[in-house]
DNA sequence: CTGTTAGCGCTTTCAC
DNA sequence: GTGAAAGCGCTAACAG
């Protein structure tokens, strides 16, 4: 493997001088950088990472650390990261925390070794945040709002009204929840959020939430199934869900199917995020933009990192749309109004 | 930030033995080494990944090429990956390569940056796969079949020939098929030899497969519909579809469901994964153990980097199974046999 | 604009 | 079982 040493031989220059040409530095010569180049190319050569990382203290690359990235929302935003990062030069470094995980997630794993931080919805307890600022990294969250942090977000609350607004729009009283664990890990704010927006429409149009409606379908399209259900066979059962997440709702169409309820005449079904099937389904959604979530957090990234320390915190918060389709409104194909 | 020297100094020892100690090689005796870890803790040390991986060679991290993490598959696999290549003390490197990417994938951005390199699906040239290969990095290829390398994939004509023979027992006879774009890059090996089952069970059956039930669904659910959707109004349409993922066959579900076909009287339909979202559409499908893959995948990996150079290469195939469910079979609920 | 020279913080022979 | 010392391959002052 060829170093640095044997570049600068080949060309008839200096180690430093090489590094600076490699690296677009200002003062090389056009030409002592042309040589440079050619030499480099020529004998097949790449800086070592290690190397270089020592030497300057900056790793160039970025940990991201997510709850499972088996959920369509975290590969999606991992990916749009990836994508903004890896031109820049920054490797992703995956870092996914098992669900139920009983060690502590020790932050200090990461200090030099890499130069930033994203936290997608952040399962963290007080104590590793704290430790993750002590560290000093530059560090965004996604998904989640910490106080004093750089986060990008929606606003959940507006969510879950949006969704539940647009039911009640329909003529619909009688709206269940399908959302999060309660007992989720601390931090987790969305679905104690599109809950609070849901309840929050209803109480605003004079409808009292029931008990008996606002369900846990533990993010999972099989929870949300066994929720719809339980809600399907009440004595006097929803007219209208809210699922917290697209992947819930479509449990709860398939749950409506499986009662031979026609959507949305029998039962309305609005979800949360636009995933890719959501169109496929039918399934009226509040659409969060994931993608743009994750470029807009890596931006922050590079931002902060080019600033040095004294970058500013900064709160986005990404809007989300109503996206209508058939299982609330009726439609071409299956509606019914 | 404590370094080595500080440790060294707190434990009276020297930096050689902290080393040693810290990193559970023999030859320290037990006070010592006692002595040493709780120095370290004390100082909250932990040493730098640069300076260790410059002076032993070793980087202690695993790139996973990817085209693309959105799909199902590719999360699931990673995630898999990462689970099992962490308590071992590496990290993974995310590599997605953007699908229809205009740059070639230069495997020398790798070398000296990681110690192994996971392909998933591989969707590389062959130019690109030889500079990796020249990289002489222990490689281990997912879900793809590459000459003389180290392999875990299922096999997928079998996959077809599964799910088609299934159709045949039902007694269907017009089957047909949603895959993938014959144009996708070389190598994407899954798409072509699940078509290709597809066609030997039909032979087999003394069934002429026919050109007009032999679609491209680009592997998304969108581009499934639409295939189905044109499938449906042939003159002749098919009674049973196989599509080659599960998200296709959403997409064939939802194009029957829009037609108000009954599934599976009027259209059987069989998918390929048992994605997480297959129970809940009670979709019929081959099941290829994803997680079971990447765990797989992960301990060849860490064989290849014990072994070193000389370790044998290896091709798992990882069995399959068909689940059968209510998409091709009746049912309690959807049923009609 | 370019070269010289110290390190960056560890690991690893080789002695002891 | 432990220590001394020589690098690993690069970057970053500082000269010139």
């Amino acid at each position: 493997m060829a170093r640095i040493e044997d570049v600068a031989a080949r060309a008839g220059v200096s180690t430093a001088t090489v590094s600076r040409a490699l690296r677009g530095l200002p003062n090389v010569s056009a030409a002592t950088r042309a040589e440079v180049v050619r030499a480099a190319r020529e004998l097949g050569y790449v800086a070592s990472r290690s190397a270089s990382n020592l030497a300057s203290g900056r790793t160039w690359s970025v940990a991201v650390l997510a709850p499972s990235i088996s959920r369509w929302y975290f590969a999606q935003v991992l990916g749009a990261l990836e994508h903004e990062l890896r031109p820049q030069g920054y490797d992703v470094l995956l870092h996914s925390l098992p669900p139920g995980r009983e060690e502590v997630f020790d932050a200090t794993r990461l200090v030099r070794r890499v130069d930033a931080v994203v936290v997608l919805t952040v399962p963290l307890t007080g104590a590793e945040l704290d430790v993750l600022r002590g560290l000093a990294l530059p560090t965004v969250f996604v998904g989640a709002s910490v106080p004093g942090a750089t986060c990008v977000r929606v606003d959940d609350v507006a969510v879950g009204r949006l969704a539940t607004e647009h039911l009640l729009s329909r003529g619909h009283r009688r709206i269940a929840h399908v959302g999060g664990d309660p007992a989720e890990p601390l931090n987790f704010q969305a679905p104690v959020d599109r809950r609070a927006g849901w309840m929050s429409a209803l109480r605003g149009a004079g409808v009292a939430p029931r008990r008996e409606y606002d369900t846990n379908g533990s993010f999972t399209s099989v929870g949300a199934l066994a929720a719809a259900e339980a809600l399907i066979t009440l004595d006097e059962p929803p007219t209208a869900v809210f699922a917290a997440s697209d992947e819930m709702a479509f449990g709860v169409l398939a749950a409506a199917r499986r009662r031979r309820l026609r959507v949305p005449h029998d039962l309305a079904v609005v979800g949360v995020d636009d995933h890719p099937l959501a169109v496929v389904a039918d399934l009226t959604t509040v659409a969060q933009d994931v993608v743009r979530q994750g470029s807009l957090a890596a931006q922050l990234v590079l931002a902060a990192l080019a600033d040095g320390p004294a970058h500013p915190r900064e709160h986005v918060l990404v809007p989300v749309t109503l996206v209508r389709r058939g299982s609330s409104d009726g439609g071409v194909r299956t509606g019914s109004h």
